[in-house]
DNA sequence: TGGCAACGTAACAGCGTGTAACAAATTGCG
DNA sequence: CGCAATTTGTTACACGCTGTTACGTTGCCA
């Protein structure tokens, strides 16, 4: 995944400026806002994976704010406050934010919430078919069954072989449902000729299912949809959607 | 408990001497010291509770020291500084220090200071569910059940083996109640298949909980939330707060 | 206090999985 | 049909997790 970029939103100068300069040493980029304007501009002018948003902003709300952005789009928030009084804290959660954390804080639990709250975002999308265009989207991804192709988020286009393609459909087929790597293996080969042999001798799937996690997966080395079911198999961990229009 | 025993030091005689003079009119047992290798010598000899430790030490680095001392024991340290900067504070909690306090500092709020972290760090670490994010919050800990994954207080984060996770899940269900061992491996594999023989040769479950351990307690070697009840088997002593939410 | 049982844990071995590298099979195209 | 490019399967190695063993330490009781 590329460098996330998060939006530090607060009125402070000084608080800002220590925020961004110390997500920024840590690997983020880091950019600096004060009201919501300059929230819906940077929100408008590039992507945005996470707002780090004071709840105190001067004359404007942050908790209103928080539930202003919640209401358009899906991008994560993390409200920052000088008050920990609890009602406060629930106030925040029930406008949706996806995490709270109190002023003064120590950097490192900011880390640590960040990088929490950029991960549990990214993980287990849903799949979605819609019978109009005979397609799948799944995690991002656009998945045409009938040209056996996959067009990535970001538009970029991938060519799946042809047992990739039948891996991916017998996957799509059973959601949720753990497939030992016989019940795959016989899947497949339902197509090809008669019987396979009961005991296949090789890691054919394993290395299948690593080709295919390559190509969809954007993190194949943590893989959120084609997940292994140690001593049992593969799944394919997404919740499904039908689209009927 | 018995009184508690401070480390005051600083490399200002005058200032030492206030300070130690003023905790013992508290009911503190306050001993002077005004290096690193003063600190090294007293945390040898005896029990030390709290150190209040001056940034400024003649030619030494309190927040160097601050971080050594982390890095070996967990002994509550409070900051003490002329500098109130708001990065200078960021740069305390960096390193680990549980509270910074400015100089010139109201006497009254130092010992509500010393008398709160004090009771934060022997407290009972407590217990609590949040619905919402569905995470455990325990002893300064965070524990994501969604991503078999542990943030620690000070931000650091560990994954737990699928193993360690169960563990801590059939913990977390019974708390303050002891577990044989027996009870903890039946309920370990109620997931895996039929039935384990009753007499499990092994200790597994010993060289399970020391890994835990390892990962979740700040002392391995003095468990604090993960004890052991001799002749019994295992209790998580925590107390637990369900937050709905 | 000595002795013994319970406990902690380092070291090791077995198992399942990921994957790079190679070999075989298949496909596409002139 | 022949040949190159692609796809597919096989093998070998690495790595992380788990349970076992062995030995040292701790705590209890006579």
């Amino acid at each position: 995944m590329t460098i996330p970029r998060l939006l530090v939103v607060d009125d402070d100068a000084d608080m800002r400026q220590m925020m961004t300069q110390f997500l920024r040493q840590n690997g983020f980029i880091a950019l600096p806002a004060q009201s919501e304007d300059e929230i819906l501009t940077h929100l408008e002018n590039g992507r945005i994976d996470l707002i780090l948003l004071d709840v105190m902003l001067g004359n404007e709300n942050g908790v209103e704010i928080c539930a202003n952005l919640r209401r358009e789009q899906d991008i994560p928030i993390i409200l920052v406050s000088a008050l920990s009084a609890d009602h406060q804290r629930m106030a925040g959660y029930e406008v949706g934010a996806d995490d709270y954390i109190a002023k003064p804080f120590n950097p490192q639990l900011l880390l640590a919430r960040v990088r929490a709250v950029l991960q549990r975002a990214q993980r287990t999308p849903s799949l979605a078919y819609r019978r109009k265009t005979r397609t799948f989207h799944f995690g991002g991804w656009t998945y045409n069954a009938k040209k056996d192709e996959v067009i990535s988020p970001d538009g970029f286009q991938v060519a799946l072989s042809r047992r990739e393609t039948a891996l991916l459909n017998v996957l799509l087929a059973n959601p949720h449902i753990p497939l030992t790597r016989e019940e795959i293996a016989a899947a497949l080969d339902v197509t090809a000729s008669g019987d396979a042999s009961p005991e296949a001798t090789g890691r054919a799937i394993d290395v299948l299912v690593g080709r295919l996690r390559a190509k969809i997966e954007k993190t194949p080395k943590d893989p959120r949809m084609l997940r292994t079911e140690r001593g049992v198999g593969y799944v394919l961990s997404v919740d499904v959607t039908v689209e009927d229009t």
